[in-house]
DNA sequence: GAAATATTGTTCGGGACCAAATCCTTGATG
DNA sequence: CATCAAGGATTTGGTCCCGAACAATATTTC
């Protein structure tokens, strides 16, 4: 693994990061490669996110969680709130909150389910049906831009051991 | 107790959200490795960020913010603020809160830098010290868990993918 | 069938989170 | 020196976020 400087601007870069790390960890008994892959996963999630709420985002009032909250509607269509928590990785009890702004703007409505009165469909309205339809395509040119400096196959790569990793954490029962 | 939400759908994994994206997605010009690749780093994210909640944090009343702040600190000794909130990835003003936060219970401490009265150090205390000396063998324990399913040479291959979109993406400057 | 048990969405309390406004301090400019 | 601009952290307002407690509804058990 070599590194080195391109600059020393005195600001800390992901390699420096790296190597203040190796300083203070480097005695230590640690396993470093799932350390590295572990902490550019969240790094660069951190990365994609914010690049993607100061572009597609930024004038849309849509914040990134409503955006994936509502993505997930579009794609599935119609659906119970549970199922949509669930594919937007966050809580229940946040999606209550998080659906409410989202009707405050009119892009999705909540309808009861006739069959079972507990249970709470969402849907898009036309105006949020809209909205996805002109906002994704720009979504996905920035996800091209995101992965431009990687090659077909190592994108390739990328998905495929991540979805090794998530599919590995989500089989995991926990008592 | 059986889930009549029927037949198709079933349950909902990795692989049939991305049929689903399938299904609803095929007919346009979109970039789907992109997409894919994009997208199953922030999914991996968030299984990663929730293992490690319940496993090493759960019962240490830190929040993963709470966390990350304080893995800066230690690891890069006393600090200012604005560097802190940089490396963790959080707005300065969300930093202020976090360390008000660690403040009460005693795991960091701010102090006035002399020189330039604007300006605030964070120190870690010495219970805050023993608390990551213990804390992050623990962590780095379960990262490994995490990537237990990939080889050595594509955990390497990950970060090292991961790296460039990082950099790719903090490299840009924004107008 | 009534009571016990499960499931579902909402509410609530305490944090996290950001952008913009604010408040202090420093450095520059006249 | 006095003023003003720039650079720090904090405060503020609105949203997100979780877990636990809750109320309503559905299912199972006896």
């Amino acid at each position: 693994m070599r590194e080195h400087h391109t600059e020393m601007t005195g600001h800390h870069t992901l390699r420096s990061t790296e190597e203040a790390v190796g300083d203070r960890l480097g005695g230590l008994n640690l396993d470093f490669e799932a350390m590295w892959a572990v902490s550019n996963i969240y790094r660069a999630s951190t990365a994609i996110r914010n690049h993607l709420e100061q572009t597609v985002l930024r004038d849309t009032g849509l914040t990134w969680t409503g955006f994936v909250v509502m993505w997930v509607v579009w794609i599935w269509g119609e659906s119970e709130t549970r199922h949509v928590a669930k594919e937007a990785g966050i809580a229940k009890g946040t999606l209550t909150g998080v659906l409410k702004t989202l009707e405050s703007h009119r892009y999705v409505r909540r309808a009861p389910n006739p069959a079972d009165r507990r249970r709470v469909m969402v849907t898009l309205t036309s105006s949020g049906e809209r909205l996805m339809r002109t906002l994704f395509p720009q979504f996905n040119q920035e996800e091209a831009f995101v992965v431009k400096e990687l090659d077909s196959q190592r994108r390739r790569a990328l998905a495929a051991s991540l979805r090794v990793v998530v599919q590995h954490l989500e089989g995991t029962v926990r008592p």
